[in-house]
RNA sequence: CGGGGUGUAGCGCAGCCCGGUUAGCGCAUCUGCUUUGGGAGCAGAGGGUCGCAGGUUCGAAUCCUGCCACCCCGACCA
């Protein structure tokens, strides 16, 4: 049991933030409601974000940066958009201090009153169609496939390291096409996109579904997500790619000349994924040593610890090592630091979810091997140092394949299908996860679940069977089982 | 905004009810020595506007008043 965290029997969510904390990921700040991302949280966000950024480009995207700012009356030109996001908008009024006439420190000047405020960007539709009016006159100009790298601010009562927090980074994807079906073609790629991502890098495994009315994006026609379970039941979102319809081309002034000639108004899609993702990646795969972080989006993949006998043959044995894995391009840290003894610094990777630490000394020097920790399942062995390359980059991948199987099985295990309310309730109470049923399909019975059990509807799988039944909550007749939970 | 709680060293806390030497303890930090195959031991050292302001008192971390901040529960949250 590691010293600083606390388990995840006693209380899962202090877990989570003891974990996020003594890990390195982020701390609290000086700023209520935002987080500081220190390095080693950073470098793991890094890894995600090139990956992701490639994946992006791959599929025809360029990236550009759009301003912070978004004039207040940009928010109101799409009704629902600002309906859904004006109760958390921050908001810029004035553009100067003074000193204080008492001497206090520095005030508003009230003088520096803006003409027009400004809002800290919630997200950027607004300001990035209010720009694409300008870019897009011909169907040549089309389609336009433009991802930005950003924060955003969403003023939330309440927040949690990376999964809410009032300023986060993410990438948001804007774009605008000639026709509705090469719109939703392109939601459904990225949507795809971020399946792939989730399931073979962070080996997360996903759920690609579409959400309800109610939990739609505000502004969108469709909004398609995908959602992973962590470990302690509750569901959560990772990504959601968006198709907009017409709705910000309507609302300012997008249109684009036909090859018919013809004048038309834009299609439009936005996807996006956030910080949140590491969120994800500590509830997903975690235990109660710290962090476990799958190979692919490891800042290290291995770390090889000196056993401190003053040895020159040592750091020669470690060095070789070192080298043999860097040929295979694995990420290798090399621990030589001889203020700690090897024994605190077997927890301390543990607790850093290195997923391969290798440990040499003068014993295995003897023997010709070098003892292998896995972190995934903390087994440990003795491995000849001749062909260790090999033996880890397998190690590696099946440290990979097994952490995926693992938060499946755990994720299949937890769908239960469910007919009755009793059972329904039942089912969330004891064993969490996602229910399957059947639902009539109106946001009113949305609601009455969720008031009454907290439970949401998560999504409506993509693919998801026909099959004739009767709502849980209403009896009434329902064409089709969704996926309720409780979420972050 | 409603209910509850907490502010004392970098972190975690005790002391407060019942006012009284130089405000303690653990971890961390620094120095030295011995250690080093699963979170080392000993010795020494440094570090404090006791959240802020006022009041009572010979004397306030402790009692009183006001304010501020943060945390938890709820409301809120694609």
């Amino acid at each position: 049991m590691s010293k600083d965290i606390t388990s995840r029997s006693e209380d899962y969510s202090q877990w989570y933030i003891d974990l996020v904390r003594k890990a390195g990921l982020a701390d609290y700040s000086a700023v209520k409601g935002c987080m500081v991302i220190k390095p080693y949280g950073f470098a793991i966000w890094e890894n995600m974000r090139d990956t992701l950024d490639r994946m992006f480009k791959e599929t025809g995207h360029v990236n550009a940066y759009f301003p912070l700012f978004i004039p207040k009356s940009f928010l109101s030109k799409e009704a629902a958009h600002v309906e859904g996001f004006a109760k958390e908008c921050a908001v810029v009024t004035h553009y100067r201090l003074k000193n204080a006439e008492d001497g206090s420190g520095v005030v508003v000047d009230p003088d520096a009153r803006l003409e027009e405020e400004l809002i800290v960007r919630p997200t950027s539709e607004t300001i990035i169609w209010n720009t694409y009016r300008d870019w897009i006159q011909s169907y040549r100009d089309l389609p336009l496939l433009i991802n930005q790298w950003a924060n955003v601010v969403r003023w939330e009562m309440r927040t949690r390291l990376f999964l809410r927090t009032a300023e986060f980074l993410w990438q948001e994807g804007h774009t605008a096409h000639a026709t509705r079906e090469e719109a939703i073609e392109e939601t459904r790629k990225m949507l795809d996109v971020y399946a792939t991502f989730a399931e073979e890098w962070m080996a997360l495994p996903v759920v690609k579904g579409v959400k309800t009315t109610n939990e739609r994006f505000a502004g969108a026609e469709d909004t398609y997500c995908i959602e992973a379970l962590m470990q302690d039941g509750k569901a959560l979102q990772a990504g959601t790619s968006h198709f907009l319809g017409q709705n910000f081309a309507k609302a300012f002034d997008v249109q684009f000349s036909s090859k018919e000639g013809t004048l038309e108004y834009v299609w439009a899609t936005s996807w996006g994924v956030s910080t949140r993702l590491m969120g994800a990646l500590v509830m997903a795969h975690s235990d109660d040593e710290g962090l476990i972080i799958p190979p692919k989006i490891a800042p290290h993949q291995v770390v090889i610890i000196p056993i401190p006998k003053p040895l020159a043959e040592l750091d020669e044995a470690i060095n070789n090592v070192a080298k043999e894995l860097r040929a295979r391009g694995i990420r290798v840290k090399i621990d030589t630091d001889d203020q700690n003894r090897p024994g605190y610094k077997f927890a301390e990777y543990e607790k850093l979810g290195i997923p391969v630490r290798l440990a040499v000394g003068a014993r295995d020097l003897a023997a010709g091997t070098i003892e292998v920790a896995r972190r995934d399942t903390r087994e440990k062995q003795s491995v000849a140092l001749d062909g260790i390359g090999d033996h880890v980059a397998n190690l590696l991948d099946e440290i990979q394949r097994n952490l995926f199987e693992r938060a499946r099985t755990f994720r299949d295990e937890r769908i239960t299908r469910v007919d009755t309310w009793d059972e329904f309730v039942k089912t969330l109470d004891e064993k969490g996860g996602f229910i399957s049923a059947h639902w009539d399909g109106t946001g009113e019975t949305e609601d009455l679940i969720k008031d009454e059990t907290k439970a949401t509807i998560r999504c409506i799988p993509l693919n998801n069977p026909q099959e004739d039944g009767l709502c849980v909550r209403t009896g009434k007749p329902s064409s089709q089982r969704v996926l309720f939970a409780r979420a972050y």
